[in-house]
RNA sequence: CGGGACGUGGCGCAGCUUGGUAGCGCGCAGCGUUCGGGACGCUGAGGUCGUGGGUUCAAGUCCCACCGUCCCGACCA
């Protein structure tokens, strides 16, 4: 392409109140322009990227036997309403009426329609199948946010594996764990697989890929001794052993004007050290009331309580009001010390402690000596506190760390809940019939495009990787109004074309430092320069992006210079 | 949904306190000079001041409502 007659409106400016470094270059680069919140247009080296993009995560879900299909992404909500994921998604699902009245979806990801399409699957013979597709989904986001990181209409390539058991399950996912492994890289992206919560998909395991990047909206907790790392939402710690000594009596003691754990264990620190007291929350699940139980010094991780509830998304802390009532005390007396009508779920960390401190629900008074087994009617225990960069790893003990990234994928272990509901069922060998056992794997096309450039970037604009690149090469001619300049880089641009190089010759009419600027701004990875001057000593410059060297080559040997560049940066990234 | 901010040529902004001819930078068009790191001069085009209502002789400016966008918190590829 001639880049004089190619529309890329790059700006010197950026965006107003743009935060993401990755949406400030993209719209300066031109390669996107916002529609309304969460809505982009793809301009021309935008789309070229996506494209790429696209295309890599098409060859490697081929490469693992997938089978493209295109789904509608208009969808009857009765459909939706048979998988429980109508109310489930509650208002991320965009809903309206058609002209008819009937009520009727936008897709956010499709289980649903192709667990209908599982139906007229009807022996194990034909499985394993991999189905896929790569288009529009919508989710009514909240807060899109960060440009192409949080939108609510993008492409995202879902597919599913639909096995007869589990074995086959664990191999579907895991092909697609290398898969995705390999579409990450060759995108030029370091990203890591970490243990994961599926929240609102359902299903037993799930695993999120992730890049490093602190315009990420996900914690990740990885073990600086061993390979252990997980999303926070799951990630759990090792419990510190403590001594409690013999269990004491339980003891009710004054405790006027002192509500806060910091406060109470400054006023006792012989009973009440942060460790020694029972942190009490209430809670409404589902519209059911109910008490959650952490370590004094601990907080609670909200998804963890959902997974170990099984409620869906409808969670919210109970208002003061409500805790009166339910209680008796305000905020800073509570406990759960004799409490029977309520579900009581505590975390781990409290399991068989004694001589705990906690609030006696009459306001300024509290216990101590408490015996969490004796004291307590615990309904359930489970793993509910939010791990901090002070806690150490489960599996060796070695300190932990934390780090924000953001998620590009997400591959999940969904077992039967959609074949089951649909009716997906096939019969095994001795015909016997058994639900279809599924997996999901998701990966979002313009976030992880988004990623690339949050995690490749100078203070020029964005550096991309050859492979996802919009042009591999950019022929800039300084005094394109000189024939002979022209001519030698119009020689060039198509002996590029030629050789298969994506190439954009910049042939307009702006003076050199422009040129540059916005070569380096839109991150073409390679630049032959011919000018004049050069010509003169039968020379032209070739430019890496990644690094600011600059080397004369001859006039005659350019071209090969320039393609033997772009292969070997095709080769590495491509990487076996 | 809670909190905060903003809406004025394509982009970035000033003007609003104290109502009275709508401005600046970039970009754009024409001409000229320049041109290997975001040139300069001259001339010029381009604006329902988010929308609707109200107050006033008079509203970009004051009041009310609505819409939109961004940022901080609860959700996801």
């Amino acid at each position: 392409m001639r880049w004089s007659q190619t529309f890329i409106p790059t700006l010197r400016d950026d965006p107003a109140d743009a935060e993401a470094v990755s949406h400030r270059l993209l719209v300066r680069g031109g390669f996107i322009r916002q529609l309304a919140a969460g809505s982009y247009t793809m301009l021309t080296l935008g789309q070229r990227t996506r494209l790429k993009i696209a295309a890599i995560i098409r060859e490697e879900m081929e490469a693992i036997g997938g089978q493209e299909m295109m789904l509608p992404t208009l969808h009857p909500a009765d459909i939706w309403k048979q998988s429980g994921r109508y109310d489930l998604m509650g208002d991320n699902l965009f809903k309206f009426k058609d002209r008819k009245g009937v009520d009727t979806v936008l897709g956010m990801t499709e289980e649903e329609i192709f667990a209908m399409l599982a139906t007229e699957l009807f022996s194990y013979r034909q499985l394993p199948q991999i189905w896929y597709q790569m288009h529009t989904k919508f989710r009514d986001e909240p807060r899109p946010k960060s440009g192409l990181l949080r939108v609510r209409e993008f492409t995202m390539k879902d597919s599913y594996t639909l096995d007869i058991d589990l074995p086959g399950l664990d191999s579907g996912f895991d092909k697609h764990r290398i898969a995705y492994q390999r579409m990450f890289t060759r995108m030029g992206l370091s990203a890591v697989d970490v243990e994961a919560s599926s929240g609102a998909m359902g299903g037993s395991e799930s695993v999120e890929f992730v890049v490093r990047s602190d315009a990420g909206e996900d914690w990740i907790v990885t073990c600086a001794n061993c390979d252990y790392r997980a999303n926070r939402e799951k990630a759990t710690s090792a419990l510190d052993p403590i001594d409690d000594g013999e269990a004491g009596e339980l003891e009710r003691f004054p405790t006027p004007g002192l509500r806060t754990i910091k406060a109470l264990a400054e006023a006792h620190p012989e009973v009440a050290a942060p460790d020694r007291q029972i942190k009490s929350l209430v809670y409404f699940l589902e519209g059911e009331p109910l008490i959650v139980l952490l370590r004094g010094d601990h907080d609670l991780e909200e998804q963890k309580l959902l997974d170990a509830s099984g409620a869906g998304e409808d969670i919210r802390p109970a208002t003061p009001e409500e805790i009166r009532e339910l209680l008796g005390a305000d905020p800073g007396s509570l406990g759960a010390v004799g409490v029977k009508d309520l579900r009581i779920f505590a975390d781990e960390a409290l399991r068989s402690r004694h001589n705990m401190t906690t609030g006696a629900n009459e306001d300024d008074w509290h216990f101590s000596g408490v015996s969490v087994d004796r004291d307590i009617t615990v309904s359930a225990w489970a793993d509910l506190r939010t791990v901090t960069s002070r806690a150490n790893c489960v599996n060796c003990g070695g300190g932990l760390e934390l780090w924000k990234g953001i998620e590009v994928g997400h591959i999940f272990k969904l077992g039967t809940k959609y074949s089951e509901a649909f009716g997906a069922y096939v019969q095994d060998e001795e015909g016997k019939s058994h639900p279809v056992i599924m997996g999901s794997y998701g990966i979002g096309v313009e976030r992880a495009m988004a990623a690339v450039v949050e995690s490749s970037h100078d203070d020029k604009g964005i550096v991309w990787p050859v492979s996802v690149a919009p042009f591999e090469v950019v022929v800039t001619v300084l005094r394109a109004d000189d024939p002979a300049t022209l001519a030698a880089a119009e020689d060039i641009y198509a002996s590029l074309q030629a050789s298969e190089i994506d190439v954009i010759l910049d042939d307009r009419a702006e003076r050199p430092g422009v040129k540059f600027a916005d070569s380096e701004l839109v991150g073409i990875p390679f630049r032959l320069t011919v000018g004049p001057r050069g010509l003169e000593s039968g020379t032209v410059e070739f430019t890496r992006r990644s690094g600011v060297e600059t080397v004369d080559v001859s006039l005659e040997s350019a071209v090969a210079a320039a393609v033997e560049a772009v292969e070997t940066a095709r080769a590495a990234i491509a990487g076996g």
